[in-house]
DNA sequence: CCGCATCCCTACGGATACTG
DNA sequence: CAGTATCCGTAGGGATGCGG
């Protein structure tokens, strides 16, 4: 662990982690992380239905996660003048930069779920 | 992108995902990954009254969140015969494969932190 | 197709009080 | 100290139905 990131650490383990835990919160919201890694796994924006079917949820929970990630600025909402509407997602910049954490973590997740399959 | 990765997220995006949606589940409750973070943060282990004050919850929910961390096999629970009773969690093995997953993440929650402080 | 408003209903978190 | 048991209030997810 590199010593900046320490120094950070100590200063947020203990205090003033108002902005993170909002973050986490946000995070931690069902169906956030999968929402995010499916829009990790197409390179190319996505749809509100192909989004709201692989991540198997009510178009409500999806809506209000879509809503909550642009919000943040981790998404970008792009409305084309079809009929009927087509809307398109796609991570921001911010998002993208969260590419590298959700491979590894979603690495962990599937080894972990491999070794245990009880 | 791996290529094994991205075989292993295609059958994952579409489908049979139960084990591994499941542990996000877990991962995504309240206060779930401020746990593991902390106890990432030390190497050594903690008391439950050393956690409990770091993730500023009520006793209830970091039991809960201990007790199913532990179920998860993430954690370990050392119980001291001392008067009162001394108990240390630690990580597993698992736990700590999940690591750099977590520094990863907790590196971009406080990049994005310090970026968005509005 | 996209997505919001509404209602319902449960699951979850916190407070409190109490044990070994 | 390290929980457990209980109660309670609310946030939040799903279903449904409608509108652009």
């Amino acid at each position: 662990m590199s010593a900046e990131q320490s120094q950070r650490m100590m200063s947020m383990c203990e205090s003033a982690r108002v902005h993170v835990d909002e973050l986490l919160v946000v995070l931690a919201k069902s169906k956030m992380l999968n929402i995010l890694y499916i829009l990790n796994c197409d390179t190319k924006p996505l749809r509100f239905s192909e989004i709201k079917r692989r991540v198997n949820s009510s178009s409500t929970t999806v809506t209000r996660r879509l809503g909550e990630l642009e919000k943040h600025d981790l998404v970008t909402r792009t409305v084309f003048p079809t009929v009927p509407t087509t809307v398109e997602y796609s991570l921001t910049k911010a998002g993208i930069a969260l590419q590298p954490s959700l491979e590894s973590l979603f690495d962990w997740v599937l080894d972990f779920a491999d070794e245990s399959q009880n």
